[in-house]
DNA sequence: ATATTTTAGTGAACAGTGTTTACTTTTTGA
DNA sequence: TCAAAAAGTAAACACTGTTCACTAAAATAT
C-alpha cells in the first residue's frame, strides 16, 4: 500500500480548496445556486473572483462537488438505517423516509443534485462509473434490500429487484422534491395542518413499500 | 350572459401577446428556460428587447404563462382519460400513466413548472385560488378516483383520498421527473435496454396504485 | 378636424452574471 | 542564487434581466 506524500505546498492547495468549497456550501444552503455567483464567493474569502478558476475549471465543476458530498451524505445515512437489526418492515420504511428527510434538511442542495442531472454528465445505471459514484452505491443499497425482502417472503416473488429499486426511488425523489421545491409542502395552512411533515413522510413511505408486498388485509 | 366586447387595439395587443408567447414555447420546448432570454426572444419576432415589457412585466411572469398553459394539456389529457368507462384497475393506472407521459414528451415544461415552483408564488392545496388553478383541478381528479376506488372496495378502507393523493403524486413526480432530466432514465445502456420506458411507466404506474389495493396475491 | 392623452416601440444604459487573457508577484526546486 | 512553475489579479468580453427617457403612432375627447 503505497502512501502518497503530499508537499506542504500541495496541502496548502488542498486548504484553500477547502475553504472555497465550505465558503460555497453555505452560501448554497442558505440559497442555492441562484445566490452563489462566483463573484461573490470570491469576496468572501477575500480573493478576486478570477481566482477561484486557479482551484475549479468553472462553477459547474465547483457545485457538482457540492453535490457529491451530498450524495456522501444520503448514503451515509440510508446505510446507517440499512445496516440496522431492526425488523425488516420498519427498516425498509426507515430507510425510505430517511432519504427524503435529508432531502428535506437541505432542500436546495437535493434540487441542484438531480436538476440539470449535474452538468458534467453524471453517470447512470448501466454506464462504467454508475456503481463506483455515491449515488449508485446509493442504489445498490436500495435494491439489495429489495432483494431481501423478496427471499424472506416479505415482497412478492415476481420482483426484479433492480426494476423495483428504480421505481422505488423514483417515488421517493417525487417526495423528495416536492418538500425541496414548495415550501409549506405537504400545504395544509399553518393552522390546518392535519398532518405533519414527517408523519406524511412516513406514510408516503409505508405507501411505497406497500406497492411491493406480497400480502395484507 | 354578457359578451365582453374587444377592440381592435385589444385585439391587436392580443395577437402579438400570443405571438410572443407561441415564440417563447417554441424555444421553451427546445432548449428550456435557460435557452429562453429576453434579447433573443425579442430577435425572433423583431421587436426591441424592451417591447417584451410592454406586454409581460418579467420573464417570471412570460414563463409562468407558459407554465399554466401546460397544466391545463395536462389537465385535458387526465381528465380524456378519467371519464373513460374502462375498468377502474386500469383506468386508474392510465391516468397515473399519462400524467407521466405528458412530463416525457415536454420535459422543459414538467420540470420548469416545478422547479421554483413559480416565480409568483402558486397556491398550494389549502390556500384561496388552489382549486381554481389547473394544477388544483388535476388533484381534484385525482383524488376524486381515488374516492371512487375506496368507494367500490378496490382500495382500502381507510384511505383519505386527499392524502393518499398527495403521496400518489409525490410518486408521479418523482418518475416524471427522472424522465425529465435524465434523457436516458430508465437508464440501461441502448443496447441492453431491458424495458421501454413506456413499459416502465406502466410499471411504475402499476406498483403506485398497488399501494393503494386492498388486496392482492 | 383638431388637440390631447394614452399606448407602442426604441436605444442606451445599469447592474449583474460566468469566464478569459495578459500581466505581476510569490513560491518552489535544482 | 536563479530559472521555472504556480498563485493571484485587474480588466475586459459576452452574456443576462430590467429600467429610463424618449419618439412615433394610434385612440379619445372636444
Amino acid at each position: 500500500m503505497t502512501v502518497t506524500v503530499s508537499s506542504p505546498a500541495e496541502r496548502r492547495r488542498n486548504k484553500i480548496r477547502a475553504r472555497i468549497l465550505s465558503a460555497a456550501e453555505r452560501v448554497f444552503a442558505r440559497e442555492g445556486a441562484e445566490g452563489l455567483s462566483i463573484r461573490r464567493l470570491a469576496e468572501n474569502i477575500d480573493y478576486s473572483p478570477a481566482a477561484i478558476y486557479k482551484y475549479f475549471k468553472s462553477k459547474d465543476e465547483l457545485v457538482d462537488e457540492l453535490k457529491e458530498t451530498f450524495f456522501e451524505l444520503i448514503l451515509e445515512n440510508v446505510n446507517r438505517i440499512a445496516d440496522t437489526s431492526t425488523p425488516f418492515a420498519e427498516r425498509s420504511r426507515d430507510c425510505v423516509a430517511t432519504y427524503v428527510q435529508i432531502a428535506t434538511d437541505k432542500p436546495y442542495h437535493y434540487a441542484a443534485a438531480f436538476a440539470g442531472e449535474s452538468a458534467t454528465q453524471a453517470p447512470v445505471d448501466g454506464e462504467p462509473g454508475f456503481a463506483q459514484s455515491k449515488k449508485g452505491q446509493a442504489f445498490m443499497v436500495l435494491s439489495g434490500m429489495i432483494s431481501e425482502g423478496v427471499e424472506i417472503g416479505a415482497f412478492r416473488a415476481d420482483i426484479d429487484p433492480t426494476l423495483a429499486a428504480k421505481s422505488i426511488w423514483a417515488s421517493m425523489h417525487g417526495l423528495a422534491m416536492m418538500i425541496a421545491h414548495i415550501p409549506t409542502y405537504p400545504a395544509f395552512k399553518a393552522d390546518q395542518a392535519i398532518m405533519t411533515r414527517n408523519d406524511f413522510i412516513l406514510y408516503h413511505a409505508d405507501q411505497v413499500i406497500r406497492g411491493l408486498e406480497a400480502h395484507h388485509g
